[in-house]
RNA sequence: GCUCCCAUCGUCUAGAGGCCUAGGACGCGGCCCUCUCAAGGCUGAAACAUGGGUUCGAAUCCCAUUGGGAGCGCCA
């Protein structure tokens, strides 16, 4: 292929052996819904690892104890799963290694690379102000850095801080950024352990990649700066760092920042919505990566296409009418028994009843002239909905003023005669309707509205003669007959 | 405020110095098809943020400006 495997930023040949055991990870904290950038994180990080053969690994980032909620950690493995976005081995749950991380930062500190640190809270918010003053990145200002234990004051339990290089600078090779470089003046000392012994976020993750032989970090743009830490950390630790792709955000329809409490819906409220999980991996795809100019991308496609080099550098708004569009195409898509079974529930709902099979064998016969009419699987069963009703069929303000408004007049007359009609397919329905609004010097469609209001309830539905069709003799005539009385 | 990142139609994007009179898709307008509504086909309007360089040549490379975004916790 012309294109793919070579990226712009990759600086390594990718046909080498790294190539052969690369592994990917995606690493939500358990706070909440997985939201639609976490989502969106997943599938990059699955397509990198199977196009190239490598492993896909899930951790979920549960050492936020006050934060991480079970409900949580369930809708973000029912979010991939519906996703179809498959993660290799076992999840790992980073609290359960809080030991492994506690031994990593007792270690840096036995080799000298980490300190304890007894500032007070009020001695940090001082500090914080003083680099403000000062206009300052960095917060702490290495009070106890090279201070003598001995001078720890009783009684405080102190945190262990990371020794951070002070000169030169950290640059990152990033796949999607380029090289990013940052002056270690302006990074300072971060905690690694809290004074109740447990970890923070910085040392777990760096801890946890090293463990599971994470190459690729690849993540939302707002852990760049993290980024800068954590290799240092990486280093003093004496492991190979991973390469990074920090992808951008995903902002709402305002530009703004996609936020819970800003539009950001998880997962489960697309499907809810009535989105169909490939229409959602197809759309998030295109939202940051692109392929020339494919716009309907299957998993097949996009695990053999997908690359880091083309990763976009810019955020991306979320625009609903495109995923509905997407979302419109995989729904012509679909075969029609796949559909039946994914709003039968909706109808079912709605009527208050099982659908039994002759209503479920009707929906399927119907399904082809339905689907090209929905953009979402509730539009699919409100559509479908006149199907799957009994009769008499309760009408609408429009279908009812077509049939107060003379409509009706004329069903006598049209149930009699289709009572003649034997040839009960489409085809054969649609030319006896014309011929019989032509004898009868009317236009086609005043006969075809008057019949769907009748049938169907609406003045909206697929073709009318299908509708028939598909109900069958029996069914259009006494539906056409409860009109006239 | 400080550090870092970003900038092509309204939106998602193609673009890797000459293939660009800037392409595709969604959305929007028109036409066709037509029993309604869709789908489909054809078609129209619509963008390289601004200013300087570099170069024979810049959407593309460099700088500045402007505008967005992210981060600056004993959160993750």
């Amino acid at each position: 292929m012309s294109r793919g495997c070579a990226s712009r930023h990759q600086p390594y040949n990718a046909t080498s052996t790294i190539a052969m055991s690369i592994i990917t990870r995606f690493a939500p904290s358990p706070t909440g819904y997985l939201h639609i950038g976490g989502a969106r994180t997943a599938l990059f990080n699955y397509l990198y690892a199977k196009h190239v053969g490598g492993a896909f690994l899930l951790r979920i980032e549960d050492t936020d104890r006050e934060r991480s909620t079970q409900p949580a950690i369930d809708a973000i493995f029912a979010g991939l799963k519906w996703l179809s976005l498959a993660w290799d081995d076992e999840p790992v749950f980073q609290f359960a290694r809080a030991d492994k991380h506690r031994i990593a930062a007792e270690k840096l500190l036995a080799e000298g690379k980490a300190y304890r640190c007894y500032a007070t809270p009020e001695e940090l918010t001082a500090m914080r102000e003083e680099a403000k003053a000062k206009k300052l990145t960095k917060m702490y200002n290495g009070l106890w850095r090279d201070r003598d234990p001995k001078d720890a004051p009783a009684g405080v339990k102190p945190v262990i801080r990371f020794k951070a290089p002070q000169d030169g600078e950290t640059t990152i090779e990033d796949l999607v950024q380029g090289a990013v470089t940052v002056a270690n003046s302006q990074l300072d000392d971060m905690v690694l352990l809290r004074s109740d012994g447990t970890p923070t976020y910085m040392l777990s993750v760096v801890v946890d990649d090293i463990d599971m032989k994470i190459t690729h970090v690849i993540r939302g743009d707002d852990h760049l700066n993290n980024a800068f830490r954590q290799l240092q950390l990486i280093k003093a630790l004496g492991a190979a760092q991973p390469l990074y792709a920090h992808i951008p955000l995903i902002h709402g329809p305002d530009g703004a920042k996609l936020s819970k409490r800003h539009g950001a819906l998880g997962v489960e409220a697309y499907r809810d919505l009535g989105m169909l999980p490939e229409a959602m991996r197809n759309y998030l795809l295109r939202l940051g990566w692109g392929h020339g100019d494919d716009e309907i991308i299957s998993d097949q496609q996009a695990i053999a296409w997908f690359d880091i080099g083309h990763v976009g550098r810019n955020p991306a708004r979320f625009d609903t009418a495109k995923l509905s569009n997407l979302n419109g195409h995989y729904i012509r898509a679909s075969s029609d028994a796949r559909l039946v079974g994914l709003i039968a529930p909706l109808i079912e709902a709605k009527v208050g009843r099982t659908l039994d099979t002759e209503i479920k064998a009707r929906l399927e016969r119907g399904m082809a002239g339905l689907k090209t009419r929905a953009k979402t699987l509730i539009e699919l069963a409100d559509g479908a909905g006149f199907y799957a009703k009994t009769r008499p069929i309760a009408l609408d303000d429009k279908a009812k003023a077509v049939i107060e408004g003379g409509g009706g007049a004329l069903l006598v007359d049209i149930s009699r005669n289709l009572d003649a009609v034997n040839d009960w397919t489409a085809p054969s329905l649609e030319a006896w309707a014309k011929s019989w609004s032509e004898a009868k010097g009317l236009k086609l469609g005043q006969v075809a509205q008057p019949i769907r209001a009748a049938v169907s309830g609406t003045t909206v539905s697929p073709p009318v003669f299908e509708v028939l069709a598909v109900l069958g003799k029996a069914e259009t005539l006494v539906r056409l007959l409860d009109c006239t009385r």
